[in-house]
DNA sequence: ATTCAGATTGCAACCGGTTGCAAAAATTGT
DNA sequence: ACAATTTTTGCAACCGGTTGCAATCTGAAT
C-alpha cells in the first residue's frame, strides 16, 4: 500500500513525531531534521494520510455540498464556483445529489459518518427543515441561495427574493406595461412565494395596472413553455416576470411557436442571469443574482462557522441587478 | 463530539468488538447482543465513523470524480447521473474541478491523501496522461468519455468517435448535401481528431462531394458562433457537422443573426444530444451519446477494478445514434 | 566554564475503529 | 450427562497519524 509515516521516520533516522511535525505547521522542528525528513519523504513518495490525521485533529477538511438542482444550468456555474473556491481554500467538496427518492435522513447520516467539517446546501427549493437538521446535528451549515429570514435558524446566504419581485415589477412598470403577469415557479417554493410578494406589493400600489398570475410546475424549460402556452390560449398580459431564466427560455420558445415574438408582442424578464441568458439567440432581459459573491461568501461563512461552532446564525444578502437585453421593450 | 463505539459498548454492556461486529456484515454476532447494541446505539444516536474504519479496512468508499467540463451543460446531466449512481452503490463522490490553473499533480496528491478507492475522470478533452498518472499511482481509474484505444493504458468508457464522424458524414450524404463542412471542436482534443478522421474517411470515398473544414476554439456557444460567423463570410457549405451540441447552438445563433435559417439555408448536425437539443426553439438534429449507459458502465467498471486492482485495462464502447430533429433537411 | 532559558526531540498514549486468536458459551450428537 | 463441535465473545494489537510531557540539546549570558 501507500508509504507511511513510520517508513519515512526509519529512513530519515528520526522519530515518527519528527515526521509528523514536519507536516504540521506551527510545530517545532529544526531545519536540519526537516531537511532529512523531506529528503526521505521524496525518495519514498510519501504523502500524509489526511483521513488518519483527521482522527486526532477532528478536522477532515471535507465539506458536504448538497443540492437537488441537477437540471438547472445555473447550477453548473454554481458548482464550478463552489468547487474552485473550496479547492482554493484547501477544502474538499463531498457532493450529494438530493434526488426526490433519496431520503434526507440517510444523506445526513452518511455525511456524519464521513465527519464532514461543514455542509453547504446549495438550493433555493430545498426545505429549510433540511438545513436545520444539520444544524441540530451540530454540523455547521450554510444554506446558499436560501430564504432570507431576519432571525434565521441557520446561516443563509442569498438574495432578498422579495426585493427581486419588487425590482421586476418596477422594471415592467417603468416600461409602461399596463397589463403584466407574474409567471412564477412552483407554488410551494419559498423563492416563488417571496418574489410574488414583492411583485404584488409594487403592482398593487400602482394605479391602473392589471395583474394576472400563474405558476409553472417547476423551474424548467418544459414547465415554462407549458405555462406560457396556456397563457397564450387566453388573453395574455403584455409582459411577464418569469420564475427564472430557464423558465423564461421556455416561455420565449412558446411565444415563438405561437408566431409571436418578444419584445414586440410580449415582454419577458427572467431571473438569475445564467450564462445562456446572454447567448445572442436568447438575449434575455433578466435580474442578475450575484452568484460568485454568494458562493464566495458561503465558503467564507462556512469556514468562519468551523472556527466558532456556536456562532450565531447569520443571514447575508446580496443585491440583484437588472440586466437589460432584448426581451423587454425600451423605456 | 460524536458518540463513539466505546460509549455504545459500555452502555450495552458488551465489548467494543461486539459493537464493531454489529456494524460489519459477515461478522459473527448473536442476535441477542446485536439487539443490545442496536438499542444502545439508538439511544445514543451513534453512527460509525467511516473514516476511522477505513484506516484498518483500507477502503474509504470515496471516489474521486474529476472533470474540467464545468461549462458544458451536458456535464450537469453527467454529474447528476454519476452522483446518483455512486450514491446507489454506497460510494461517495469527492468532486475535483480541474481548472486550467490547478495543477494536475496537486489534485493527484490530494486524492491520494484522502485515500480515494478509485477515480473517475469525466472528460473528453483531458489528456490521457492525466488518467495515466493515477494508474501509475496504483489507484484504479476509469476514463469516462475518454478516447478509445485498442490497447488502452487505463479503463476507458465512451463512444467510438471515429464512428461518430462516419455516422455524421453518412447522415449528411444521405440527405443529398454535396458541399459539406466539418466544424470541429478545438484542434488538439482527441475527440475532435477522431471525429474528423471518421468524417473524412467517409466523405473522401464519396464521389463529387466537396468538403471544407475548420475548428472552433472550444466546445462552447461563443466559439461555435464565432466559427460559424467566419464561415458565413466566405462561401459556406450546405451543411455542417459541428463539434458538439453547444457549438451547434452557437452556430445556429450565427446563422439566424445573419438572416439565414436552418435547415433551409444551412443544415446542422450536432453531437451529444444534451437535454437542450430537444428544446422546441432549438430542435437540433444530433448524434446521441448514451450518457446514462456510459456513466453506469463507468461506475460498474470502477467497482470491478476495486475488487481486482490489477485487472487488465479495458475499453468499453457504446454506439451512438442519430436523433432526427429539425436542423437538417429531410432525406 | 557554568548557568539557564528556549528550542528540539522521542516516548507513549490516544483518536475511533477492526480483526486474529484463544477462551467461553451454546449447540449437537450419543 | 458428557464429549465434540460450532458459535460467540473479549483481549490486545494494529491501522496512520497527533500531541502532552519530560528529557535532551542548543546557544547566549555571566
Amino acid at each position: 500500500m501507500a508509504v507511511t509515516l513510520k517508513e519515512v521516520a526509519e529512513r530519515a533516522g528520526v522519530s515518527r513525531s519528527a515526521v509528523s511535525r514536519t507536516y504540521t505547521d506551527g510545530a517545532s522542528v529544526s531545519p536540519k531534521t526537516r531537511k532529512k525528513v523531506e529528503k526521505a519523504a521524496k525518495e519514498l513518495g510519501y504523502s500524509p494520510n489526511a483521513l488518519a490525521s483527521s482522527l486526532t485533529t477532528g478536522r477532515t477538511k471535507l465539506i458536504g455540498l448538497i443540492s437537488n438542482n441537477f437540471h438547472n444550468p445555473l447550477f453548473l456555474e454554481v458548482f464550478d464556483l463552489f468547487t474552485r473556491r473550496l479547492q482554493e481554500k484547501g477544502l474538499r467538496p463531498l457532493l450529494v445529489n438530493l434526488t426526490d427518492e433519496t431520503d434526507p435522513e440517510s444523506s445526513l447520516r452518511m455525511l456524519k459518518q464521513y465527519s464532514v467539517d461543514g455542509v453547504i446546501v446549495a438550493s433555493s427549493t430545498l426545505s429549510p427543515e433540511f438545513a436545520k437538521a444539520f444544524h441540530d446535528a451540530k454540523i455547521p451549515v450554510v444554506h446558499s441561495f436560501g430564504r432570507f429570514a431576519s432571525a434565521p435558524d441557520v446561516h443563509v446566504v442569498g438574495v432578498d427574493n422579495v426585493e427581486c419581485g419588487r425590482m421586476a415589477a418596477r422594471t415592467l412598470l417603468a416600461r409602461g406595461y399596463k397589463h403584466i403577469g407574474f409567471l412564477g415557479g412552483p407554488k410551494g417554493a419559498t423563492s416563488t412565494v417571496d418574489r410574488r410578494a414583492g411583485f404584488m406589493e409594487v403592482t398593487g400600489q400602482a394605479k391602473g395596472i392589471k395583474v394576472k398570475e400563474s405558476n409553472a410546475a417547476a423551474y424548467s424549460f418544459e414547465a415554462g413553455r407549458t405555462a406560457m402556452l396556456k397563457e397564450l390560449k387566453g388573453t395574455h398580459a403584455e409582459a411577464y416576470f418569469c420564475g427564472d431564466d430557464v423558465m423564461s427560455i421556455g416561455a420565449l420558445s412558446a411565444i415563438n411557436s405561437s408566431g409571436l415574438s418578444a419584445p414586440t408582442d410580449i415582454g419577458i424578464i427572467g431571473l438569475n442571469d445564467m450564462e445562456m441568458a446572454k447567448w445572442e439567440n436568447i438575449d434575455l432581459t433578466t435580474i442578475r443574482q450575484p452568484i460568485k459573491q454568494i458562493v464566495d461568501s458561503s465558503v467564507e461563512l462556512v469556514m468562519a462557522a468551523l472556527e466558532d461552532s456556536n456562532r450565531h446564525p447569520e443571514a447575508r444578502l446580496f443585491s440583484c441587478q437588472v440586466i437589460e437585453r432584448g426581451t423587454l421593450r425600451p423605456i
